[in-house]
DNA sequence: GGACGCATGTAATAGGTTACATGATTAC
DNA sequence: GTAATCATGTAACCTATTACATGCGTCC
């Protein structure tokens, strides 16, 4: 899996191990991250599967790098599994987990740590919301042919992620603080 | 995490590692899962840690078992974590890393896959509703100190994330071929 | 001189899946 | 007999996190 992410991310451009990790430090497409340390191992395995190919960059000012490019059986590896058949996800949340036991917490701290958490989703909410501004503003959004396309559909799915988790922290709270006066 | 899961399940009641498996075969609160194999070994762990307490339960017509309980120990670590701080949560979702990626297909077979990704939602989030609609003839489900409140509240995050879902496989099926027409 | 960013790695540990393994009883 | 359910475990493997490790160059 973090192979398809990395070859996702070379399909749009060369980047080095250093970029990679950069680049997979905040989630891509808002759902994987990685670190560099899974990066560089990752690559060796990409490589020696001649799914990526390596081109030495020497730099002044700077340390030397290692570029890594996506080769054509590593994009028909990546287009292969696009559409192929995706495996039963398993969801696996600690805050809802959370909630299961929440029965055991007095509600009005529990509906403290559940308002808490909704600030927290509503911030990445209007960060996402800031993104996707800046992204409409460009025609290729509506081309499905384009990466921008992917990264605003993306885009899309983590702002409807954040504010439905959000809204449900705010629920939770409510209710639970709403027994206490109704 | 596992640790906090079963302890979750064995505040409500005490299970043998069988039971807790079962329940655990489908995600408990929606959320969080896990197979027999890291179970027992879990077990051994908060047995050992003085969180859970284990009874040998001797059966006829079927093999003996034991029977774990949570302790007063037990229950006490699970409090102090439910509204501990709650550490970034690392999303990973392979469909929407798969859109990422999506612009390097034939926008026809991708809005396939979304649709065929929106009726497997679909299919859950009907399964949800239907539990819905059982839970929430129960008079419990209102009030916060008892452990139908907050399956109530896993199941109702668990409907919200299913329909987000889904809503967004659709609103990209749709975007991907009307591109094509528009 | 010290902090920071670029650049790349390894090692120890933790968490999780798949497969291997055993053995009893019940239902067909 | 044979499949299914109850009941419990281990081992091999894969994935991921944290920490350890190095070294260059720039900016203050």
């Amino acid at each position: 899996m973090l192979g398809k992410a990395v070859l996702g991310l070379l399909a749009r451009e060369s980047l080095s191990g250093y970029d990679l990790a950069g680049k997979l430090r905040k989630p891509v497409g808002f759902f994987w991250h990685a670190r560099h340390s899974q990066i560089y191992p990752e690559l060796r395995r990409l490589a020696e599967a001649g799914l990526v190919s390596q081109r030495r960059v020497d730099q002044t000012g700077r340390p030397d790098k290692v570029v890594y490019s996506i080769t054509s059986s590593g994009l028909a590896v990546l287009r292969a599994w696009l559409t192929g058949p995706l495996p039963e996800a398993s969801a696996r949340d600690e805050l809802v987990l959370r909630a299961y036991s929440l029965w055991l917490t007095d509600p009005e701290s529990a509906a403290a740590f559940m308002r808490d958490q909704e600030r927290r989703h509503r911030g990445r909410l209007a960060e996402y919301e800031g993104y996707r501004a800046d992204i409409e503003r460009s025609p290729e959004v509506s081309d499905p042919g384009t990466p921008l396309f992917a990264t605003y559909a993306t885009l899309v799915r983590g702002i409807g992620y954040e504010r439905e988790l959000a809204d449900w922290c705010a629920w939770l709270a409510d209710r639970l603080v709403a027994a206490r006066e109704g």
